[in-house]
DNA sequence: GGATATTTCTGAATAATATTCTGACAACAA
DNA sequence: TTGTTGTCAGAATATTATTCAGAAATATCC
Protein backbone atom coordinates (compact mmCIF):
# COMPACT_ATOMS: atom_id res chain seq x y z
CA UNK A 1 0.00 0.00 0.00
CA UNK A 2 2.86 2.18 0.68
CA UNK A 3 4.00 4.26 -2.48
CA UNK A 4 7.11 3.99 -3.78
CA UNK A 5 8.86 7.41 -4.91
CA UNK A 6 12.67 7.40 -6.70
CA UNK A 7 14.59 10.37 -6.44
CA UNK A 8 13.36 11.22 -10.00
CA UNK A 9 9.54 11.39 -8.74
CA UNK A 10 11.05 13.53 -5.74
CA UNK A 11 13.35 15.79 -8.32
CA UNK A 12 9.38 16.05 -10.14
CA UNK A 13 7.72 16.80 -6.56
CA UNK A 14 10.64 19.39 -5.58
CA UNK A 15 10.28 21.66 -8.68
CA UNK A 16 5.94 21.37 -9.09
CA UNK A 17 5.73 21.88 -5.44
CA UNK A 18 7.52 25.44 -5.89
CA UNK A 19 6.20 26.10 -9.22
CA UNK A 20 2.54 24.27 -9.73
CA UNK A 21 2.53 25.68 -13.13
CA UNK A 22 6.02 25.27 -14.63
CA UNK A 23 5.70 23.96 -17.80
CA UNK A 24 6.56 20.14 -18.59
CA UNK A 25 8.94 21.05 -21.17
CA UNK A 26 10.65 22.96 -18.72
CA UNK A 27 10.61 20.03 -16.00
CA UNK A 28 12.12 17.69 -18.59
CA UNK A 29 14.73 20.34 -19.52
CA UNK A 30 15.88 20.35 -16.20
CA UNK A 31 15.75 16.45 -15.46
CA UNK A 32 17.30 15.73 -19.07
CA UNK A 33 14.26 13.51 -20.01
CA UNK A 34 11.91 13.28 -22.75
CA UNK A 35 8.38 15.69 -22.12
CA UNK A 36 6.44 11.97 -22.53
CA UNK A 37 8.64 10.37 -19.53
CA UNK A 38 7.95 13.47 -17.42
CA UNK A 39 4.82 13.55 -18.22
CA UNK A 40 3.76 9.91 -17.53
CA UNK A 41 5.17 10.31 -14.50
CA UNK A 42 3.44 13.37 -13.59
CA UNK A 43 -0.04 11.58 -14.39
CA UNK A 44 0.97 8.53 -12.06
CA UNK A 45 1.85 10.91 -9.00
CA UNK A 46 -1.75 12.14 -9.81
CA UNK A 47 -3.64 8.86 -9.69
CA UNK A 48 -1.38 7.46 -7.06
CA UNK A 49 -2.66 10.88 -5.00
CA UNK A 50 0.70 11.59 -4.28
CA UNK A 51 0.04 14.50 -5.78
CA UNK A 52 -3.15 15.81 -4.12
CA UNK A 53 -3.87 19.21 -6.25
CA UNK A 54 -2.92 22.21 -7.18
CA UNK A 55 -3.24 25.58 -6.04
CA UNK A 56 -2.72 29.21 -6.27
CA UNK A 57 -1.75 31.28 -3.14
CA UNK A 58 -3.47 34.31 -2.93
CA UNK A 59 -2.76 37.36 -1.20
CA UNK A 60 -5.24 37.44 2.07
CA UNK A 61 -4.72 41.10 2.25
CA UNK A 62 -6.00 41.82 -1.71
CA UNK A 63 -9.24 39.74 -1.13
CA UNK A 64 -10.17 41.88 2.55
CA UNK A 65 -9.29 38.85 4.65
CA UNK A 66 -7.07 40.26 7.04
CA UNK A 67 -7.83 38.34 10.03
CA UNK A 68 -6.06 35.04 11.25
CA UNK A 69 -7.07 33.28 14.27
CA UNK A 70 -6.46 29.76 15.72
CA UNK A 71 -9.61 28.30 17.69
CA UNK A 72 -9.02 26.02 20.17
CA UNK A 73 -12.62 24.09 20.60
CA UNK A 74 -13.22 21.87 23.62
CA UNK A 75 -16.18 19.32 22.96
CA UNK A 76 -18.50 18.01 25.78
CA UNK A 77 -17.97 14.83 24.97
CA UNK A 78 -14.30 14.64 26.23
CA UNK A 79 -12.30 12.33 24.04
CA UNK A 80 -14.71 10.89 22.13
CA UNK A 81 -14.96 13.64 19.89
CA UNK A 82 -17.15 12.99 16.94
CA UNK A 83 -16.72 13.31 13.62
CA UNK A 84 -19.33 15.14 12.73
CA UNK A 85 -18.91 17.87 14.68
CA UNK A 86 -15.09 17.88 12.84
CA UNK A 87 -17.06 17.63 9.48
CA UNK A 88 -19.50 21.30 11.05
CA UNK A 89 -16.62 22.55 11.22
CA UNK A 90 -15.23 21.88 8.33
CA UNK A 91 -18.49 23.03 6.48
CA UNK A 92 -17.59 26.54 7.05
CA UNK A 93 -15.86 28.37 4.22
CA UNK A 94 -14.00 30.71 6.54
CA UNK A 95 -12.14 27.78 8.16
CA UNK A 96 -9.21 26.45 6.36
CA UNK A 97 -8.04 24.38 8.84
CA UNK A 98 -9.53 21.67 11.07
CA UNK A 99 -7.08 19.48 12.89
CA UNK A 100 -7.92 16.93 15.88
CA UNK A 101 -5.41 17.36 18.62
CA UNK A 102 -4.20 15.71 21.64
CA UNK A 103 -4.93 16.37 24.91
CA UNK A 104 -7.45 18.03 26.62
CA UNK A 105 -9.21 20.00 23.79
CA UNK A 106 -10.57 18.39 20.87
CA UNK A 107 -9.85 20.11 18.08
CA UNK A 108 -7.83 22.95 16.69
CA UNK A 109 -9.07 25.43 13.68
CA UNK A 110 -7.78 28.12 11.57
CA UNK A 111 -9.77 30.74 10.35
CA UNK A 112 -9.44 33.89 8.28
CA UNK A 113 -11.92 37.00 8.22
CA UNK A 114 -11.97 40.22 7.20
CA UNK A 115 -11.51 41.44 10.34
CA UNK A 116 -11.90 40.76 14.12
CA UNK A 117 -15.90 41.88 14.18
CA UNK A 118 -16.59 39.39 11.42
CA UNK A 119 -14.62 36.48 13.33
CA UNK A 120 -16.88 37.20 16.65
CA UNK A 121 -20.16 37.31 14.54
CA UNK A 122 -18.89 34.31 12.62
CA UNK A 123 -18.49 32.75 16.24
CA UNK A 124 -21.61 33.82 17.54
CA UNK A 125 -23.65 32.56 14.27
CA UNK A 126 -22.06 29.51 12.90
CA UNK A 127 -20.15 27.80 15.63
CA UNK A 128 -23.46 28.27 18.49
CA UNK A 129 -25.38 25.92 15.83
CA UNK A 130 -22.35 23.07 16.24
CA UNK A 131 -23.57 20.72 18.67
CA UNK A 132 -21.55 19.55 21.91
CA UNK A 133 -18.86 22.70 22.21
CA UNK A 134 -17.85 23.08 25.44
CA UNK A 135 -15.68 25.96 25.15
CA UNK A 136 -13.34 27.78 22.64
CA UNK A 137 -10.52 29.41 23.12
CA UNK A 138 -8.97 31.90 20.30
CA UNK A 139 -5.59 33.18 19.68
CA UNK A 140 -5.50 35.87 17.10
CA UNK A 141 -2.32 36.42 14.72
CA UNK A 142 -0.97 39.77 14.60
CA UNK A 143 1.55 39.11 12.05
CA UNK A 144 2.17 36.22 9.60
CA UNK A 145 6.33 35.72 9.20
CA UNK A 146 5.92 32.20 7.36
CA UNK A 147 3.35 30.81 5.48
CA UNK A 148 4.28 27.89 2.94
CA UNK A 149 2.44 24.43 2.64
CA UNK A 150 5.79 23.62 1.69
CA UNK A 151 7.08 19.73 2.56
CA UNK A 152 10.39 18.99 3.34
CA UNK A 153 11.49 16.59 0.06
CA UNK A 154 13.54 13.89 1.54
CA UNK A 155 16.68 13.37 -0.58
CA UNK A 156 17.67 9.91 -1.79
CA UNK B 1 -1.82 51.42 -2.94
CA UNK B 2 -4.87 48.99 -2.34
CA UNK B 3 -5.64 46.65 -5.42
CA UNK B 4 -8.79 47.19 -6.84
CA UNK B 5 -10.30 43.85 -8.06
CA UNK B 6 -13.24 43.49 -10.35
CA UNK B 7 -15.58 40.40 -10.68
CA UNK B 8 -13.71 39.35 -13.83
CA UNK B 9 -10.09 38.95 -11.11
CA UNK B 10 -12.46 37.94 -8.68
CA UNK B 11 -13.74 34.64 -11.01
CA UNK B 12 -9.95 34.14 -12.10
CA UNK B 13 -8.65 33.75 -8.74
CA UNK B 14 -12.14 31.42 -7.78
CA UNK B 15 -10.66 29.36 -10.59
CA UNK B 16 -7.29 29.41 -10.22
CA UNK B 17 -7.21 28.67 -6.58
CA UNK B 18 -9.12 25.41 -6.73
CA UNK B 19 -6.87 24.44 -10.18
CA UNK B 20 -3.70 26.73 -10.43
CA UNK B 21 -2.74 24.35 -13.34
CA UNK B 22 -6.46 24.74 -15.19
CA UNK B 23 -5.49 26.27 -18.71
CA UNK B 24 -5.63 29.65 -20.09
CA UNK B 25 -7.79 28.40 -22.58
CA UNK B 26 -10.29 26.41 -20.29
CA UNK B 27 -10.09 29.78 -17.81
CA UNK B 28 -11.25 31.89 -21.18
CA UNK B 29 -13.83 29.34 -22.36
CA UNK B 30 -15.86 29.25 -18.78
CA UNK B 31 -15.18 33.51 -18.90
CA UNK B 32 -16.50 33.99 -22.46
CA UNK B 33 -13.27 35.95 -22.81
CA UNK B 34 -10.47 35.99 -25.25
CA UNK B 35 -7.34 33.40 -23.87
CA UNK B 36 -5.46 36.79 -24.61
CA UNK B 37 -7.45 38.85 -22.53
CA UNK B 38 -7.49 36.41 -19.67
CA UNK B 39 -4.13 36.15 -19.76
CA UNK B 40 -3.15 39.61 -19.61
CA UNK B 41 -5.35 39.85 -16.01
CA UNK B 42 -2.95 36.85 -14.84
CA UNK B 43 -0.25 38.58 -15.51
CA UNK B 44 -1.25 41.34 -13.93
CA UNK B 45 -2.84 39.72 -10.33
CA UNK B 46 1.01 38.28 -10.63
CA UNK B 47 2.67 41.33 -11.30
CA UNK B 48 0.62 43.14 -8.45
CA UNK B 49 1.65 39.89 -5.59
CA UNK B 50 -2.33 39.49 -5.82
CA UNK B 51 -1.15 36.50 -6.64
CA UNK B 52 1.69 35.04 -4.97
CA UNK B 53 2.29 31.89 -6.24
CA UNK B 54 1.29 28.02 -7.96
CA UNK B 55 1.78 25.46 -5.30
CA UNK B 56 1.66 22.01 -5.48
CA UNK B 57 -0.45 19.82 -2.66
CA UNK B 58 1.90 16.81 -1.91
CA UNK B 59 0.69 13.98 0.40
CA UNK B 60 2.92 14.30 3.58
CA UNK B 61 2.39 10.79 4.39
CA UNK B 62 3.56 9.74 0.92
CA UNK B 63 7.18 11.36 1.85
CA UNK B 64 7.05 10.13 4.89
CA UNK B 65 6.18 13.31 6.73
CA UNK B 66 3.15 11.75 8.98
CA UNK B 67 3.28 14.07 12.25
CA UNK B 68 2.28 17.50 12.45
CA UNK B 69 2.43 19.87 15.54
CA UNK B 70 1.68 23.43 16.63
CA UNK B 71 3.87 24.90 19.04
CA UNK B 72 3.33 28.01 21.00
CA UNK B 73 6.61 29.59 21.91
CA UNK B 74 7.00 32.08 25.05
CA UNK B 75 9.96 34.46 24.69
CA UNK B 76 12.15 35.45 27.75
CA UNK B 77 11.80 39.15 26.15
CA UNK B 78 7.83 39.27 26.72
CA UNK B 79 6.02 41.23 24.73
CA UNK B 80 9.25 43.09 22.63
CA UNK B 81 9.50 39.82 20.44
CA UNK B 82 12.35 40.50 18.11
CA UNK B 83 12.00 39.79 14.52
CA UNK B 84 15.49 37.57 14.54
CA UNK B 85 13.80 34.46 16.30
CA UNK B 86 10.81 34.21 13.70
CA UNK B 87 13.46 34.40 11.12
CA UNK B 88 15.49 31.64 12.57
CA UNK B 89 12.47 29.72 13.40
CA UNK B 90 11.25 29.82 9.70
CA UNK B 91 14.99 29.33 8.36
CA UNK B 92 13.44 25.51 9.86
CA UNK B 93 12.91 23.85 6.80
CA UNK B 94 10.41 21.65 8.89
CA UNK B 95 9.00 24.30 10.00
CA UNK B 96 5.63 25.79 7.76
CA UNK B 97 4.11 28.94 9.31
CA UNK B 98 5.92 31.11 11.89
CA UNK B 99 2.83 33.02 13.86
CA UNK B 100 3.35 35.74 16.17
CA UNK B 101 -0.05 36.06 17.82
CA UNK B 102 -1.40 37.82 20.63
CA UNK B 103 -1.24 37.09 24.53
CA UNK B 104 1.62 36.05 26.57
CA UNK B 105 2.80 33.77 23.83
CA UNK B 106 4.41 34.84 21.42
CA UNK B 107 4.82 32.81 18.59
CA UNK B 108 2.90 30.40 17.07
CA UNK B 109 4.53 27.78 14.50
CA UNK B 110 3.39 24.64 12.98
CA UNK B 111 6.15 22.10 11.88
CA UNK B 112 6.13 18.91 9.96
CA UNK B 113 8.21 16.12 10.64
CA UNK B 114 8.37 12.09 10.29
CA UNK B 115 7.52 11.19 13.28
CA UNK B 116 7.28 12.32 16.78
CA UNK B 117 11.39 11.06 18.25
CA UNK B 118 12.22 13.09 14.83
CA UNK B 119 10.31 16.26 16.39
CA UNK B 120 11.99 15.76 19.83
CA UNK B 121 15.36 15.94 17.91
CA UNK B 122 15.06 18.59 15.84
CA UNK B 123 13.39 20.76 18.94
CA UNK B 124 16.90 19.84 20.65
CA UNK B 125 19.04 20.56 18.28
CA UNK B 126 17.33 23.51 16.59
CA UNK B 127 15.07 25.29 19.03
CA UNK B 128 17.93 25.37 21.67
CA UNK B 129 20.29 26.98 19.73
CA UNK B 130 17.33 30.13 18.99
CA UNK B 131 17.82 32.59 22.09
CA UNK B 132 15.05 34.19 23.90
CA UNK B 133 13.00 31.43 23.70
CA UNK B 134 11.76 30.70 27.03
CA UNK B 135 9.25 27.94 27.20
CA UNK B 136 7.32 25.78 24.41
CA UNK B 137 3.64 24.42 24.33
CA UNK B 138 3.68 21.58 22.10
CA UNK B 139 0.61 20.40 20.30
CA UNK B 140 0.10 17.02 18.67
CA UNK B 141 -2.03 16.79 15.57
CA UNK B 142 -3.75 13.05 15.43
CA UNK B 143 -6.05 13.61 13.08
CA UNK B 144 -6.26 16.52 9.81
CA UNK B 145 -10.14 16.82 8.60
CA UNK B 146 -9.53 19.59 6.39
CA UNK B 147 -6.59 21.45 5.67
CA UNK B 148 -6.26 24.05 2.85
CA UNK B 149 -5.45 27.31 1.81
CA UNK B 150 -8.40 28.06 -0.10
CA UNK B 151 -9.44 31.27 0.60
CA UNK B 152 -13.27 32.68 0.30
CA UNK B 153 -13.16 34.63 -2.99
CA UNK B 154 -15.89 37.62 -2.22
CA UNK B 155 -19.17 38.16 -4.47
CA UNK B 156 -19.80 41.26 -6.15
C1' DG C 1 -19.69 68.25 -22.97
C1' DG C 2 -15.87 66.89 -25.67
C1' DA C 3 -11.16 65.70 -26.57
C1' DT C 4 -7.62 62.72 -24.99
C1' DA C 5 -5.46 59.14 -22.49
C1' DT C 6 -5.77 54.68 -20.41
C1' DT C 7 -7.47 50.26 -19.87
C1' DT C 8 -9.45 46.21 -21.56
C1' DC C 9 -11.00 43.63 -25.01
C1' DT C 10 -11.23 40.69 -29.59
C1' DG C 11 -9.29 38.14 -33.28
C1' DA C 12 -5.62 36.34 -35.93
C1' DA C 13 -0.84 34.67 -36.50
C1' DT C 14 2.81 31.98 -34.85
C1' DA C 15 5.67 30.05 -31.44
C1' DA C 16 5.60 26.72 -27.96
C1' DT C 17 3.63 23.12 -25.59
C1' DA C 18 0.74 19.05 -24.23
C1' DT C 19 -0.60 14.71 -25.51
C1' DT C 20 -0.59 10.43 -27.88
C1' DC C 21 1.55 6.63 -29.88
C1' DT C 22 5.09 3.32 -31.29
C1' DG C 23 8.75 0.87 -30.30
C1' DA C 24 13.32 0.31 -27.77
C1' DC C 25 15.48 -1.01 -23.63
C1' DA C 26 16.22 -2.77 -18.95
C1' DA C 27 14.86 -5.31 -14.85
C1' DC C 28 12.65 -9.14 -13.20
C1' DA C 29 10.25 -13.62 -12.70
C1' DA C 30 8.75 -18.04 -14.21
C1' DT D 1 14.70 -18.52 -22.80
C1' DT D 2 10.27 -16.42 -22.73
C1' DG D 3 7.08 -13.34 -21.07
C1' DT D 4 5.90 -9.41 -18.17
C1' DT D 5 6.28 -4.97 -16.41
C1' DG D 6 7.92 -0.46 -16.15
C1' DT D 7 10.34 3.35 -18.04
C1' DC D 8 12.12 5.76 -21.61
C1' DA D 9 12.99 8.49 -26.30
C1' DG D 10 11.38 10.32 -30.45
C1' DA D 11 8.03 11.69 -33.80
C1' DA D 12 3.34 13.24 -35.07
C1' DT D 13 -0.49 16.17 -34.21
C1' DA D 14 -3.73 18.41 -31.28
C1' DT D 15 -3.90 22.04 -28.22
C1' DT D 16 -2.25 25.92 -26.09
C1' DA D 17 0.49 30.13 -24.87
C1' DT D 18 1.99 34.32 -26.45
C1' DT D 19 2.28 38.28 -29.21
C1' DC D 20 0.41 41.96 -31.75
C1' DA D 21 -2.71 45.39 -34.01
C1' DG D 22 -6.58 47.57 -33.66
C1' DA D 23 -11.47 48.15 -31.80
C1' DA D 24 -14.28 49.19 -27.88
C1' DA D 25 -15.08 50.71 -23.46
C1' DT D 26 -13.60 53.70 -19.40
C1' DA D 27 -11.60 57.08 -17.14
C1' DT D 28 -9.40 61.83 -16.90
C1' DC D 29 -8.90 66.46 -17.57
C1' DC D 30 -9.95 71.00 -19.33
Amino acid sequence: MDVVLDNTDLQILERMQANARISNADLARELNMAPSAVLERVKKLEQKKVIQGYSTQINPASIQQKLLAFIFIRSSEGFTCSSSTAQALAAIPEVQEVHHIAGEDCYLIKIRTTDSSTLMQLMRSQLQKIPNIASTKTTIVLETVKEQQQLVIPKI
